[in-house]
DNA sequence: CCACAAAACTAACGATTGTTAGTTTGATTT
DNA sequence: AAATCAAACTAACAATCGTTAGTTTTGTGG
């Protein structure tokens, strides 16, 4: 299918927020990327605000969705992070802007979608120290302090796509591979 | 000694610009969280892209400064990594939102100053690199891809920043000795 | 207490911001 | 060929941007 007229200026301004921010962005730039002049966005779209609530959104639904299926399902939890690990490659590849806006710009929404995006990270984050603490009573993980343990693999994960140049070159499999290896049993 | 009225305004404008990004705090809110108008902040500084570069070329250089001195330390590559972590935690501490400025608005530099800022973390990162390279070729550590250890590492790094409210209430100590666990040890 | 300098102020500038109103173009359908 | 409608356009708006010029206030050393 190809991509709507509105699918459009949302795809190119993504890429103009992630050189520059949203904040630095103005919708002239946008309608200078697209070929047109900022008024005629309006026919689209019913302003700036929705184009980066609707990048945010649709990835932070995405995170939340592939997160519950994770948590439902009955594995042990080392298992989940390393499913967790796997889904974030493989919606990073498909997402990449909207992951970078998501990451930089959330802060600019507004009212309800700031309400809406900032929950889902919570809870997002909850589940995730859910399954860290279940593996450390387990066993099944080492008794380091378990939000050093949620930080560490968050942090790589969601800058995962600063990555693209050098993960382009580099096979999914194999990426995914590596990640969980170096994340689960270390370096040495 | 207590701080000048320019550092003032330059610690100030930092808290903004971790808020909302540089391109959405204006000289008018970095004046009212002064308590002064606008037009007085140029009796101290020469304008917004000034507190910006004094905030970035501050910490950029004490990272650069930081790794030069372990590189040239006569140590085995992960006692080096070691102490790269320890020192990004001492940093962190130090210069938490000096790093929220460079990593989320380097890119609004100017001229020189950004070429000098993106030399300096190009740089870090081959000098973070090689040590990775040359305790994969002594067995040291594992035959990971080299570029996942660095980016693993590197992005926890550089997002400790975030992490502020919950290590405030942790020993700094212990922290590293976690930090150092997960990282190079793994958590199963 | 006076002189001087530092640091605040008011007022304004030209540029740019997001957005609206009203109009024209161009393609498709009747 | 006429009618229709989506999608472009021009023009303009009020607000805000970083910054400058010129003036007044404030505090300090002689």
């Amino acid at each position: 299918m190809k991509p709507t007229r509105k699918q459009e200026i949302i795809s190119r301004a993504a890429s103009l927020f992630n050189e520059r921010g949203y904040s630095a962005v103005s919708m002239r730039d946008i309608a200078k990327a697209m070929d047109m002049k900022a008024a005629s966005l309006y026919n689209h779209i019913s302003g700036k605000q929705e184009i980066l609530s609707s990048l945010i959104l649709e990835v932070a639904e995405t995170f939340t969705n592939a997160m519950q299926q994770i948590t439902s399902e009955e594995i042990a939890s080392v298992e989940k992070i390393q499913k967790i690990i796997e889904v974030h490659i493989d919606i990073t590849v498909s997402f990449s802007e909207n992951i970078a806006t998501l990451n930089n710009d959330w802060m600019h929404l507004e009212g309800e979608d700031l309400k809406r995006v900032v929950k889902m990270r919570e809870d997002y984050e909850e589940n995730f120290r859910s399954i860290i603490q279940q593996g450390i009573s387990e066993g099944a993980i080492k008794q380091n302090h378990p939000e050093v343990i949620l930080f560490s693999i968050l942090s790589t994960l969601r800058n995962l796509y600063l990555w693209n140049e050098k993960r382009g070159k580099m096979d999914v499999n194999v990426l995914k591979k590596d990640m969980v290896s170096v994340m689960l049993k270390g370096i040495v």
